[in-house]
Order: C-alpha cells, then sequence, then structure tokens
DNA sequence: CAGTTTGTTCAAAAAAACTTGAACAAACTG
DNA sequence: CAGTTTGTTCAAGTTTTTTTGAACAAACTG
C-alpha cells in the first residue's frame, strides 16, 4: 500500500494496536476528563499521547483509537489549546505531530485559564447587571434584600478569584517528583 | 381553592412570581452550576433559594420555576447531598420547607466531598489495577515504559490529594466577609 | 499544473443527560 | 379506615452534547 511505513522500524509499539496496561490508561483519561465535564474523545486521546514516548500522527491516533477524522481533528486541538499536547514538526516529514505535556502544573493551569477563568469574567458581568437591576428594583423590602444578595455574591466571587492563583502554585510545588520518576 | 393560602402575608414576595433581579439571580445559578457540570434544575432552585430569607416549600419551587415534581424533588434531594441547602421543619406544618447554605466553604467543601473524593478514591483502584497489568505485561520495553507512566500517575494522584484540603481552608479564610455584608 | 497527502469544517446521526408526569408509597386527619 | 396531603421513583419524552463522515481547503510533489 503506503511505500512509507516501515515495518521494521516500532518506536513504541506502532503496531496498530495498544498493550493492555495502554488501553487501562486511555480508560482512566477517559474517565477523568468526563469528571471534569471535557469530551471523551479528548481523554482517550490524551491518554494514549501520555502512554507513548515518540510523537503520533492524527492519522496514527485515529487508527489506535478507532475514532473519526473530526474527532480527532477536534480534540487535538483543543488539547492543544488546553496546553495538554505540543506538536512537533518531525524534519523532512509532511505530518503534524503530537506529543503530551505531562507537568501537572501546566495541566492544572491551562484548564483552569480554559475553563474558570473565562466564568469569572462573565460573573463580573453578570454581577454588574445584577446591580443595575437592584437600583431599579421598586419594591422596599426586595430591593434591600437583593443588594445584600449581591453583596454575598461579590465576596464570592472576590474569594474565588483568590483561590485560583493559589491552586495554580500548590500544585506546582513538588513538579519535580513527577518529572524525576519520568526520568 | 386551598384554604391554607393567607394572601395577606407575604413573608418573601410569596406571590408566585419572581422580581427581576431574582430571575437574573437564578440565571446566574443556572449558568454557575453547569459550569462544574450539574443539572441545570439544581442551580435553579439553590439560585431561588438562595434569595429568599424565609424557606420555601417544594411545591413553591415548582410553582416560581417552572419546573416538574421530578426535577423539583430530586434537584433538592441532591442540593441536600452537596449540603446546599438544608430543610426545616415549620412546627405544625406539615410540609418540609428548605433553605440555601450561603457560606461558601460549606458549599465548596460539599462540592468537593461528593465529587472530587469520589474521584480520588476511583483513582486509587484504578492505579492498583494499572500496576497489576504492568507486573504481566510481556513487551521488555513496554513495560518499562508503562511503570514510568505509572508513577507519573501516582505522583500526581499524590499531589491532587494534598490540593483538596488546601482548597477547602483558603476558601474558608475570609468567610466572614461574606457573614458580616450579609448581617 | 494534476495528483497526493494532510488537515478542517459542519450538517446530520448517535449518544448521553435532563426533565416530565403518572403511578406509587408514607404519613397524617377526621 | 377512607380521604388527603406530601414526597419519591422511574419509564418515556425532550433537549443537549458529542461523534461521524463527506465535502472542502491548503500545501506539497513530481
Amino acid at each position: 500500500m503506503t511505500p512509507y511505513s516501515i515495518p521494521s522500524l516500532k518506536p513504541d509499539s506502532v503496531g496498530d494496536e495498544l498493550a493492555e496496561w495502554e488501553v487501562a490508561v486511555v480508560d482512566l483519561f477517559l474517565n477523568a476528563v468526563q469528571s471534569v465535564g471535557l469530551p471523551k474523545s479528548l481523554g482517550q486521546i490524551y491518554g494514549l499521547l501520555f502512554c507513548r514516548d515518540q510523537p503520533l500522527a492524527m492519522d496514527e491516533v485515529m487508527k489506535l483509537l478507532s475514532i473519526s477524522k473530526g474527532s480527532a481533528s477536534q480534540g487535538l486541538r483543543s488539547l492543544r489549546q488546553l496546553g495538554a499536547v505540543s506538536s512537533v514538526y518531525a524534519p523532512g516529514d509532511r505530518k503534524e505531530r503530537f506529543l503530551a505535556e505531562i507537568r501537572l502544573r501546566k495541566l492544572v493551569s491551562g484548564f483552569l485559564r480554559e475553563q474558570a477563568d473565562p466564568h469569572m469574567e462573565k460573573g463580573i458581568s453578570r454581577l454588574e447587571h445584577l446591580r443595575a437591576l437592584l437600583s431599579a428594583e421598586e419594591g422596599e423590602e426586595s430591593k434591600k434584600r437583593g443588594v445584600r444578595r449581591e453583596e454575598i455574591l461579590s465576596g464570592w466571587h472576590r474569594q474565588m478569584s483568590r483561590l485560583l492563583p493559589w491552586v495554580k502554585m500548590i500544585v506546582g510545588k513538588s513538579d519535580r517528583l513527577a518529572k524525576k520518576s519520568s526520568e
């Protein structure tokens, strides 16, 4: 078929199926990402790349995971946006290849940047909207109650704003443990 | 109709519709809970209770939000389980009434307890499963690579275990700000 | 350039999640 | 007890999200 496949060179186990433990890892990530509200395919793709030392191209990902072109393309794009994979140019090769980011701090901060930060932004404008409605509120009692609620929500917003940077820092603290053990 | 409704007593604005600002708050929570992967109706119900000083019964929640009995029942149950609402026995009344928990620390720790902790538990058994597969792995290179990956995952798991208690604590730090402003 | 290879997009199909409402259970009331 | 009121459950219906695959664009190749 394609004259480019070189049977004797098997960088990882680039046959066309996963080792048993790799299936388990893919499954682990599949579940993990769902628990944070991301689509399964992201977890599968990341899990696969996480297992490999060598970067994989999109068509390899598709074949190894039996997912469609569309899922692979969109999934890889999302993962790149999250900073969870990076692309690598194999010199002299036309395909783009992908490698998983394995530093937890990077993964967490990417996730927070893409998911939490936008929500915090939206929160600001919602609170503004709320204040506008309250200044126009007619009912005596209702308005007073509403103002109290707005104050509570503003306090929450402030606290969450303070929390996020801490999370990014704390997770980074002993990042080298992961790095060392992978070396 | 029902002889039990006392038209002249309006604890909050217990007519049958929400103030404009209350609609905005309900909508705010509706969006907020979706962003952490909980169903909309939980956000609506919590948002409504959050607005009110007086506890509401299930049928009032249903009517004010135009949601079904099933959603109201299940939603309130989930919220109770998360520690986001508490039920109140009105003495001499047969209905159970509900009140929103407004301490952010309680909300966060309830959420983590119900959502994050179970995942951490599941993570432990998944790692055990992974180790079992690895000890049986045949391929030389594959096994070595798998062991490295297991070490990384264990490190991540440990780090997340350390992070969660911090989150609960940090959010609590200035809880009194919210309490004071609501007093 | 004509033919490939590589990768993106998006409408339609499939799958997953949520909501509804009717049937049921439990507890009270006269 | 017969009749209410209050609340739960769950199968079926609805809505939302995700996946698929075919059509398209871009970049390389000879």
